[in-house]
DNA sequence: GGTAGGTGTACAATCGTTTGCACAATATTT
DNA sequence: AAATATTGTGCAAACGATTGTACACCTACC
């Protein structure tokens, strides 16, 4: 039973009028008489009309589509992240293609080449861990179509980006562990060609040195569960040992986790740990994980905003539009 | 710099052929001429040129879009069930429209209703929980639109679906129990409307009497915090009390260990416990979970894959085509 | 009563691509 | 040499909605 979907051509032949008429009084046209309104709004009710959506983006050459590269959805940070987006998005009236690029920067340049040329209006992307190259993007502007840059931005390019303040994160979490009482503050850092282990390794080092304190400790991790685990188990051998470690990210943080108790040493006591972003997990290990929490959500959100005030403003709103989230400490019981 | 993007009457003019010509040409008719076909092609290529998809789609009339509708993308069941899914649709060409219903039944007829207003060709979906009236699938199917669900699924209706397969999953988490020696096994079950709480509770109430144990007992929980934890409370008054428990799902097992370890008893060794779904945490929480794996992204994928079918098929491939995917018992510290 | 202005509607073109049909040119058959 | 088949290309319509322009009718004013 495919019932054929109801086009102007079909309210006009039943109304006897003709189909821009029918255009015009669905639009609420002013030269439109008030009598003939009537007569068609009641019957695109009736019928249950809606635009046929492809006529729509083809007449006028929109796809209504928002492209959006994560490096993986499966991750609870990205999903909150796309649901910020896509909700917004879809407030407006925008699909919104969602990309996955598994950390992967030449998988990233193939998927913004390709949602190119499906013509979607905007990009919203979290770049890969390793990306460095700014070419694919300034491509994307060039073309004419807004980008902004979520989570992950590359630095220089006057690209509008929603970022988590990274180095506030760290300095407050930092400082958190100097008012409990530590002197020797060890840092688990990300890989340090990846900006946002600059911003919090740097507000460690800030926090540390604002108080005076002269123990200073860092190493870098990429995020691989050995390589973690092998860098606590080095601070762990350590004389004298460090009193706390800020970690990375919750992930590096459970490993040094498991690798603390490992050791026989209590977590929380012997040892404090503060980990990054407030995944799921944090609640769930145990300990329960002090962490700082990224507004992945908010950040999403907020982002889709930027890209929807660039695609209302069309071309003059070029000027970067940035905002840096604040995190915020949540205090659980491993520190 | 935005650069027109280049059409088939461009190419046509260039060349001096009629659009048509050109359209023949780069679809590899019959009828144009060897040298013709090649110039085309060459200053196509040249050009940089695809086809404008509004276009396209818009004399297809087909939207290449495929809905999908899920209660919560920020589950990580569900976000590896997309993942399985999109990456196949997209693979065949398809976008995919993704919907969260946030487990709302209202929302999601809400849901239903946009999408099919917006044409997609195809709807894959995971009903919220509390689902059960029938009504605006099978306006679904009368619109002509092909629906397969996943994960969930409403009985009787004849509708394709890829489900995992809850009943053995749960009888072979309870014959393990078993065979570890456990006389008396108790079951924290889901909800009684929800037919996958129904199947796992099948599977535990066969295993049990299929090897003749006598002690069987069922407490019923929707997924909520408190009432996972009462539940476990009450399990562990009664005396004798239970030696193994199977739980609905990760997070009544996490609740369940919370609850024993706070009656300072040794969880995988005075109780064991068996989840169910494998979810991250429960490599994450200590000690780590036993637990029954649901292949998301298999069942992502095999959803859609049936879906690509009946969109390759047409009409005539109404008939049901259902999967029921095989669960595994991943064996860890708490059982 | 003629013109100006306002009101209500229809016609036709447009977007880019696809496709049935027509027609011309060439090749093949009788 | 004439009839027929084959090959190569162009014309035009179609999809559904929008919109500039034309036109008919009505009212009002001088």
């Amino acid at each position: 039973m495919v019932s054929h979907a109801i086009t102007l051509k079909d309210i006009a032949k039943q109304l006897n009028v003709s189909v821009s008429t029918v255009s015009r009084a669905l639009s609420n046209h002013p030269r439109i008489g008030l009598k003939t309104k009537e007569r068609v709004l009641a019957l695109a009710e009736k019928l249950n009309f809606r635009p046929n959506p492809m006529a729509v983006n083809f007449k006028n050459n929109k796809s209504r589509n928002i492209g959006i590269i994560i490096p993986e959805l499966a991750k609870h940070f990205y999903s909150q992240l796309i649901t910020g987006a896509e909700q917004l998005a879809s407030r407006h009236g925008y699909n919104v293609v969602i990309c996955q690029s598994n950390e992967n920067t030449h998988k990233e340049t193939i998927l913004i080449e390709a949602l190119l040329h499906s013509r979607v209006e905007g990009l919203l992307i979290c770049i890969a861990n390793e990306t460095i190259d700014a070419a694919p993007f300034v491509k994307i502007l060039n073309s004419g179509i807004p980008l902004v840059f979520c989570d992950r931005e590359i630095a220089g390019l006057n690209i509008s980006s929603v970022i988590s303040n990274d180095y506030q994160g760290a300095f407050a979490a930092t400082e958190y562990l100097i008012h409990k009482g530590c002197k020797r503050i060890a840092h688990l850092a990300g890989s340090e060609n990846v900006v946002n282990s600059q911003y919090r390794k740097q507000g460690y080092v800030d926090a540390i040195s604002k108080h005076g304190l002269t123990y200073q400790k860092i190493i870098y991790t990429q995020y691989d569960k050995s390589q973690a685990q092998v860098a606590m188990r080095q601070l762990l051998l350590a004389t004298p040992r460090p009193e706390a470690v800020l970690c990375y990210n919750d992930y590096v943080a459970f490993d040094a986790v498991e690798i603390i108790k490992e050791n026989e040493l209590e977590v929380g006591k012997d040892i404090l740990i503060i980990g990054f972003a407030d995944e799921p997990i944090a609640q769930y290990m145990t300990p329960k994980l002090t962490t700082v929490l990224q507004p992945a959500f908010a950040m999403g959100e907020q982002a889709m905003e930027i890209l929807l005030l660039k695609l209302k403003e069309g071309n003059k709103a070029r000027e970067q539009m940035s905002k840096i989230l604040d995190t915020q400490l949540v205090i659980r019981e491993t520190a």
